[in-house]
DNA sequence: AGTAAATGATCTACACTGTAGAGATCTACA
DNA sequence: TGTAGATCTCTACAGTGTAGATCATTTACT
């Protein structure tokens, strides 16, 4: 019966969501479940594999989204499909991100999420020899999207603060001034993100065609 | 005389860098300089602080590489630059990347790298309107790939772990059969940042001719 | 030169962290 | 019934970041 770890991972999840992943402690989410901390450890091995697993159960939901339209819908979708549901799962649970990059993609639930895009990659024409590479690209930019987004690299809330650019400057900084214009605006977030899975597309599309 | 925050920042680099980032605790740094732990603060504000401080360190050496060969040297070259010295400060400084991704790129020396690529992204032709999104792609992808190498999301050793396809799989995976021959196969780590690097300079272009 | 203020460093203490180790309890099978 | 295995509890240890009070030293100003 194994029912205690899912109830464990439940638990470890709420409060990562709701107090962010820093709050996530062995005796937080012993309490959380009703038990001692040491009470955690015939079902989950370490801290590392607790994250491991809470990592393993989001990235099931990526690919739980996808086999719906496998098959017979086109290469575009099932990348969006990839693209899409990763950015919106993370804006629920805004830690997955800093988890992605830590971790080897080798649990059952990475793997099966890799090959969706393998399997889009080759309906797209691209050469297989190039696929593995490629998965890895597009794989790799939304990682690190939606990690930029949700772990504050683009910045706190929707202006993008590259717009000011600050009086502590020691050089001139003469792409700045050239963009002013633009940098004052806030950012469209969905827009951006949109754009750049367009543009991740026609690269698809271009190797492809080179290929 | 703020020569004290720069030995304590050297401490702290050479300490992330031999043992760890793990290893980098207020303790240990302050048993480094030769003093008590509470008297980094003065010079430090927090934990977060001297996190802060040791990357922008590391940010900085990216762009002192770069303008020996501003101006007059081609977009590609910079942007080139760009990514093959991040990526090569990261094998010396493995820690950068789980870095770079929980702070807002708003300090002075990442600003100055940002207007690097804003420099090549113009000479590239790229309609203003799209620079700073752009930007923002070329440098979450180049963080993203560093952090995935030296965070151990693809893997251990220069075998794709993603080859080996366990046993412990409920569906079907017919990406990885279709691609078995080359997912055998080592991965040349090297050659595949050059090709996307390549890749990413077309997308630079087709975004240019587009607009 | 004398005094006030700021700065730097120290020591103690607190509330945390992950988890090793020893016992207790309960379950399943011989 | 006896025994092996799993599960849980309790205690304890070696860490963590840092608040608070204290003391020394250096700086700044009258």
């Amino acid at each position: 019966m194994s029912g205690k770890r899912e109830e464990i991972l439940d638990a470890a999840l709420a409060i990562a969501d709701e107090r962010g992943l820093g709050a996530v402690s062995m005796r937080a989410v012993a309490q959380a479940v009703g038990v001692t901390p040491m009470a955690l450890y015939p079902h989950v091995k370490d801290k590392a594999g607790l994250l491991d697993a809470m990592l393993g159960r989001l990235l099931a939901g990526v690919y739980a989204a996808a086999p719906a339209m496998a098959g017979d819908t086109g290469w575009r979708e099932r990348l969006r499909v990839f693209a899409f549901t990763a950015r919106s799962l993370s804006v629920g649970h805004p830690w997955v991100a800093s988890l992605v990059f830590s971790r080897p993609a080798v649990t059952a639930d990475a793997v099966t999420t890799i090959d969706l895009l393998y399997g889009a990659l080759l309906d797209a024409g691209v050469p297989p020899a190039q696929v593995p590479r490629l998965e890895r690209l597009v794989g790799t930019f939304v990682l690190g999207w939606i990690a930029s987004e949700s772990g504050g690299r683009f910045g706190p809330g929707g202006t993008d603060p590259r717009g000011r650019r600050g009086r502590l400057h020691q050089g001139p900084l003469p792409g700045h001034e050239a963009l002013a214009t633009w940098l004052e605006r806030p950012v469209d977030w969905d827009a951006e993100f949109e754009a750049d899975v367009a543009d991740l597309e026609r690269l698809v599309e271009s190797v492809a065609a080179r290929g």
